[in-house]
DNA sequence: CTGAAAGCGCTAACAG
DNA sequence: CTGTTAGCGCTTTCAG
């Protein structure tokens, strides 16, 4: 059990030193002058003692933790440690230090995630949700707490939102299967239009709609967001009377279902069905055939909400901001 | 920026409810009785301000923080978040939140993080590294933090130890290809015998022994713990006058590039050369064939972890102890 | 069953 | 350049 009593504290520097508990908090503060021989003093007691501050007794004062809270459905979907390290190589630097909780994206666990936030004094919050509703954020807001919201689509009032280029990226892979010469472009997506979902099917039908190829209804299925979903979303598509020649999945792990199912039927991939995903993450490139996808960027993202929240934090006023972080198209053999 | 002036405080409560600030202390934390109706009158009046206890008071006042560190060397590495989620999912319902730092292996950052942890006055250490010096462990366990080392092999003093059976897992691995029939195993390990990879020799040469089939020396090759280094060293195995039917890689990754340079090399998987790989992380069950591997439990080992940590945390003295996770045998395709 | 007062470790006035 | 004092929000003696 851990006694606090065995940790020195800055009275006991001060002791030692032959200074003021004042006159310590400054040494290491630099918030005021004191003495190069009086800070050598000081820095040996501290030496001596082994001191460390109390960051806790700190923060309570200074009215800020130096932590700030990341709200993610699941640390264990492949996506968000790479943002979480993106927020931390930005944050770090400046002092903070984040508490992570996972909310298996239900909403109560979402609510109580927030709370606990709160209860923690954090000083930003970072939030990645499906089911954002505007009065869940509300405590979050009313405690003054910066908040920016990860994904999803309309800005809540005062909200900063950072998403990437969910259309532009599905938009970009289509013209490219345009432009490699595919002509009847399926799409596989979620169960509804869920989600960073939404903006890629929009992205998928514009730009059929610009090459002039039109969208056919049945050429858009449902299925869920998993390997076995996208390779169900092929199995539906071939028994059609007129095959795609390609398909878009509305995600990588759908796209790797959809390789599956290609093999499994025989088809081969590129020549008798080309296959796209969407976020680049890790698998697309272990695959075989290496998946052609669309990076969606996490650590950019991660970057960006920290450098949004370490403004707000700052105090930068002013109505919420939008940020949106280009997709890349990368190229590989599946397409 | 956030004003603390703006969040509701326990006084505030107290004197709308009619109370002192005591008796809505105790009415929130049971440690004392509070007649039903007053504890009423609480509970409306922290519903009607929304007031959220200051948990960051609390911790300085009760000496502990409800905050446990884990320090790894990157939570991008797919090993991590899961082992992390089996933190979270036993500290969390105890009431406690994780502070994640990433050292990059670095020992500076290391020693670093630790620093850290102790001025948070986090109530308990999660360490995972490769170079664990005694030194650097030190002045955490002076400020009597509980700690528990993730991996590793000779046990520090005063440091419980967990770690998955890595011997036992690569011996089962060698086992099973022998049962299976092949004759001339290699194995592809890292630079030198770093962190697991040495125990995992030892299990390799260890069945070998027993069955009775030697190891011959060649039949080791030390590469990079990585995609490219197990291609490298199925092209060395390759090379030699007597080529093996098997090979056994020191991890997941390496074992994927195993397969990379056999299908380069026009080798059937398993006919021509089985391969096995080490951890099953989730790509290796996404590749073609599928990869035959040991499993590395990770969420076991972060769950096992955090129990050990609230034992400690609550009070239990006792000798360092040392738990191992037992391993798995997952079959695929590649062997 | 309830209150008053002290104090966790630190820093920001306010003095000198 | 340095010290004294008060107080961050909470819990915990001690008193009733």
């Amino acid at each position: 059990m851990a006694f606090r009593g065995d940790r020195p504290r800055i009275g006991q520097v001060a002791e030692l030193a032959g200074v003021s508990a004042t006159t310590v908090s400054h040494a290491l503060n630099g918030r005021r002058p004191v003495s190069a021989e009086t800070r050598q003093r000081i820095m040996d007691a501290i030496a001596e003692l082994g001191y460390r501050p109390n960051v806790v007794a700190r923060g309570l004062r200074a009215g800020r933790s130096l932590t700030i809270g990341l709200v993610i459905p699941d640390i264990t979907n492949p996506f968000y440690p790479v943002l979480a390290r993106g927020v931390q190589d930005v944050l770090g630097p400046a002092g903070y230090d984040e508490i992570i909780t996972n909310t298996n994206g239900v909403r109560d666990l979402e609510r109580a995630a927030l709370d606990k936030m709160i209860s923690r004094q954090v000083d930003g919050v970072a939030f990645a949700v499906f089911h954002t509703h505007a009065d869940d954020l509300r405590p979050v807001i009313d405690a003054r707490i910066p908040v920016v919201r990860l994904g999803g689509r309309q800005s809540l009032p005062g909200v900063d939102l950072v998403h990437s280029d969910d259309e532009g990226g599905a938009r970009a892979a289509v013209e490219y299967l345009i432009h490699s010469g595919y002509q009847r472009i399926a799409f596989i997506c979620g169960p509804a239009a869920e989600g960073p979902a939404a903006e890629r099917v929009a992205g998928y039908r514009a730009a059929l709609a610009e090459a002039g190829l039109g969208a056919a209804r049945n050429m858009v299925v449902h299925t869920d967001f998993s390997r076995a979903g996208g390779a169900h979303g092929v199995e539906k598509l071939i028994r059609q009377r007129k095959r795609p020649d390609a398909v878009l999945c509305a995600n990588d792990m759908m796209a790797i279902g959809a390789l599956d199912a290609a093999r499994e039927r025989g088809l081969r991939v590129p020549e008798d069905l080309a296959v796209m995903g969407f976020d680049d993450i890790d698998a697309a490139s272990l695959v075989t055939p290496g998946l052609t996808t669309i990076a969606n960027p996490a650590r950019e993202i991660g970057m960006a909400c920290a450098r949004l929240l370490l403004d707000r934090i700052d105090g930068a006023e002013g109505p919420a901001r939008e940020i949106v972080i280009p997709t890349r198209l990368v190229r590989r053999q599946s397409a």
